[in-house]
DNA sequence: ATTAGGATCCTCT
DNA sequence: GAGGATCCTAATG
């Protein structure tokens, strides 16, 4: 999914960097089975799953694996590239680095709330492109989390200057 | 560079 | 009733 591009509605960017999440993982929505917030994760894949973060932010996930598994890849950070004045204004700031430097910033940026919750990524108001070359991806420890800490899970483009942390 | 605190609310214990 | 897959600001080394 590195250098894939995401659009909601005409708007967003190349992805840059990711988190996954799987059901036999401590750390992930999934790990306790079905309930009415995560069942989206247990559907069909390529679709999106959204959750409110800390109360506050949203955040966005691909639904990934077969129907049931319970998968799933949180977008953390993307290179802005289409409707970038959208996104400033949404965000209330002209810095091209931090507009959508984190999950909960990317949320902002492409205005994802909950509606968005189980929308297919092949129907409008969604778009995905794929990556158009092989770019060089990194892994490492995810954030933010307390389980599971030791899984490398976390993917970015190396050398990106647009990822919600350094890689190290 | 690192740390601490506050905003804010839904889910699951 | 606790605690998050977060972000921002402010205050420190």
């Amino acid at each position: 999914m590195i250098g894939a591009t995401v659009l909601v509605d005409g708007v967003g960017g190349t992805i840059v960097e990711t988190e996954a999440y799987d059901h036999e993982d401590p750390a992930s929505h999934s790990f306790s089975g079905p309930t009415p917030r995560n069942a989206v994760m247990f559907g069909p894949p390529g679709r999106v799953y959204v959750y409110r973060s800390y109360g506050i932010h949203w955040c966005l996930n691909f639904v990934c694996g077969a129907i049931g598994h319970g998968a799933g890849v949180l977008i953390r950070a993307i290179e802005p590239q289409a409707g970038i004045d959208v996104m400033r204004a949404r965000r209330g700031l002209d810095d091209l680095r931090l507009l959508c430097s984190g999950p909960g910033k990317l949320g902002q940026a492409l205005g994802i709330t909950h509606a968005l919750n189980g929308a297919r990524l092949d129907r409008k108001p969604l778009r995905v492109l794929a990556a158009t070359q092989d770019l060089p991806v990194i892994a490492g420890p995810r954030i933010g989390i307390s389980r599971a800490v030791d899984q490398p899970w976390r993917f970015g483009l190396r050398g990106s200057a647009f990822l919600s942390k350094p890689f190290r």
